[in-house]
DNA sequence: CGCGCATTTGATGCCCGTCAACCTACGTGG
DNA sequence: CCACGTAGGTTGACGGGCATCAAATGCGCG
């Protein structure tokens, strides 16, 4: 395995403020690890050996219900940590870790959390800020869930992921991976006959383009309004 | 003002590890307030000017949308932290606190928590704790309002309260503060119509019993079978 | 080129939100 | 101490938003 050089994760939040030779020694613990499309990353009640970065491709983070059910609890973009189940105390893994895409991700055992947090304040810091910012998008998704109707939900996340992984394109903005009617239903708490009824209504009205697996968000003003209940003309 | 007496705060998960004098220099930098039912301690995107211990009594944390719905984030029990958006790197509130019943808490002013968390770092690891846990709990209610119908989510609701709250009285699980059915209803994304008609249902199954602004769980057994969509006999 | 998965589209029905009316407990003040 | 006002609660009627059931269509990969 080559080596891994540092300035793969200079620049990231999590590890600002860390000298290039503390990079060096937090990356000489980590293994990184090539994730094909549809593997897991790590699984959902599984003992939490590791925690991650994303280096490259995107992962959906699901959690299970008892009864099948499933539910996209967010995507992963580059640069982001996931797994960190340690860092809240926990030995196991609250949900699975799926790629979206053929991925390449980095790896530390797990036990060296207590000792990375301890030797690197910064990195704590930023893995704590982590936890903050999903904490207050959680809170922000469950206040979307209790008081929203299903078309302004599904305008929000198709809204969501195209700030988080838009990219610009002649026709619009296109959401950077393979995403299908079913997983923006369990993003959304849906179903996907009706998602896929929602974005053939919003093809008509001119305000997206979208195919298998993929959606291109054509006029993300007028889809924003939608998403706030404001009426649309049109 | 009287002294601040460390027996106040010592034991509680947040100071554990803490020396009696380190609790004594924390107590220095805290005002112990009493707020009355009904007051809130902290406002919805007013300027985080302190984070809060709660010492006595309940409180309820409201988010309030746009167009005015609310949603119940969360109670707040004594011995909990609340008002932390400054750990969070916020310098708003999120999120609004208001007094179930009249309260004790204890206020440190914002500006002091990097010296405090630098200070004490069992209080830092601590708050860090409270907030994984929190959005762990979110994220089990993204779950919960994504994929359970009503009936289920307001069990869930209750139960949760029994666990947090409850007081054992000679006819089941009293929870421990007035609470409403709207209340109930902005805790689950319903109406409290909906709510009012469950209750009455669960009444007559004698699963629970209530009153104004008080619920009764009789029998958490069947009510935890009626949560997780098990069929009741009865 | 054909099989499988993703998607579309229609028909049906029901959960639960909305509207409306009334009831009841509590506290307050005369 | 009772009368009354008000917030909280109950209950019925109605209908809409979506889930559910069902089936057809089409895109892509092997």
């Amino acid at each position: 395995m080559s080596r891994l050089d540092r300035s793969l994760i200079a620049g990231l939040p999590v590890f600002q403020g860390m000298t290039p030779a503390d990079l060096d020694r937090v990356l000489q613990q980590a293994r990184s690890l090539r994730i094909a499309k549809d593997q897991t990353v790590f699984e959902q009640e599984g003992d939490a050996h590791s925690f991650f970065l994303l280096l490259d491709g995107h992962v959906r983070v699901v959690k299970t219900t008892p009864d099948g059910q499933q539910v996209i609890v967010r995507y992963i973009s580059p640069g982001e940590l996931m797994g960190i189940a340690h860092a809240l105390g926990r030995t196991t893994y609250p949900a699975s870790a799926v790629a979206a895409v053929d991925c390449v991700v980095l790896a530390w055992p797990g036990n060296l959390w207590p000792d990375l947090a301890g030797s690197f304040p910064s990195f704590a810091t930023g893995t704590y800020k982590t936890v903050g910012t999903r904490l207050q998008e959680a809170q922000a998704r469950v206040v979307e869930l209790a008081t929203e109707q299903v078309e302004q939900r599904v305008a929000h996340a198709l809204l969501r992921l195209v700030k988080q992984t838009g990219r610009k394109t002649e026709e619009g903005i296109l959401i950077d991976f393979p995403i299908s009617r079913q997983d923006i239903a369990e993003m959304t708490g849906t179903t996907l006959h009706t998602v896929s009824r929602l974005l053939t209504a919003w093809e008509e009205k001119g305000l997206v383009k979208s195919g298998r697996q993929k959606v291109t968000v054509v006029e993300p003003h007028r889809l924003f309004a939608l998403a706030e209940g404001r009426a649309d003309k049109g």
